[in-house]
DNA sequence: CGGTTTTGACCTGCGC
DNA sequence: GCGCAGGTCAAAACCG
């Protein structure tokens, strides 16, 4: 089975790619044993933006730096399941969430990432808890927490209200496992 | 039967 | 204190 996480593995900063598991195929069938065509692969850039709310979105901006290295990483490594093509559009952006408290140390981060599904293999066992409709929102939020056990880890899931063809993942924390699919990663 | 999803109720923080 | 919005709980329903 060919490694679907591999490309955005490198194509994130290491930093991120540590604690979350961003699936640059979402419309990969990780139970073939074909590797990924151009078609499942996202649309993908990716941002990283500080202390800064998702409702804010005007502060979505992008990184130049950041795709460049995708694509000489996606170069040096050979790892090019549909990605090659593709890079100078990508399309998903994170950013770090710290409304609650701006003194209170952070751990959240989003992905706004162009996907025709909502829910995208991440790698992690989730288990949805929650469901809300939010103002100025048409989208319902979704919230999951990690099915693992010990682990606190929670994501939302929406759609950006702006564009729906954007789906907005939020992570809140930080796994204190591995990613059940790290075996094949290595 | 056990795990997951759904969904209304409840809790909490914040602004006024 | 009140109302609003976002987040969480938990029982019931659903599903493999």
């Amino acid at each position: 089975m060919p490694n679907a996480f591999h490309t955005m593995d490198l194509a994130l900063p290491s930093t991120i790619m540590d604690n979350y598991f961003v699936n640059p195929y979402p419309n990969y069938d990780h139970s073939s044993n074909l590797a990924p065509s151009s078609s499942d692969f996202i649309l993908s850039d990716y941002l990283m933006l500080d202390d800064i709310g998702v409702d804010n979105q005007e502060s979505w901006s992008q990184s130049t730096e950041s795709s460049e290295k995708a694509n000489n990483n996606h170069v040096n490594h050979g790892l090019n399941y549909g990605a090659t093509s593709k890079n100078n559009n990508n399309n998903i952006k994170c950013r770090n969430k710290s409304k609650r408290n701006k003194t209170e140390k952070s751990s959240r981060i989003a992905f706004r990432t162009k996907s025709e599904l909502e829910i995208m293999d991440d790698g992690f066992k989730w288990r949805k808890y929650g469901k809300k409709s939010v103002k100025n929102n048409p989208n319902l939020r979704n919230y999951y927490k990690c099915s693992f056990e010990g682990c606190s880890v929670k994501k939302t899931v929406e759609r950006d209200r702006e564009d729906s063809s954007y789906v907005i993942t939020t992570y809140d924390s930080v796994h204190n496992h591995q990613s059940p699919f790290i075996n094949c990663y290595i």
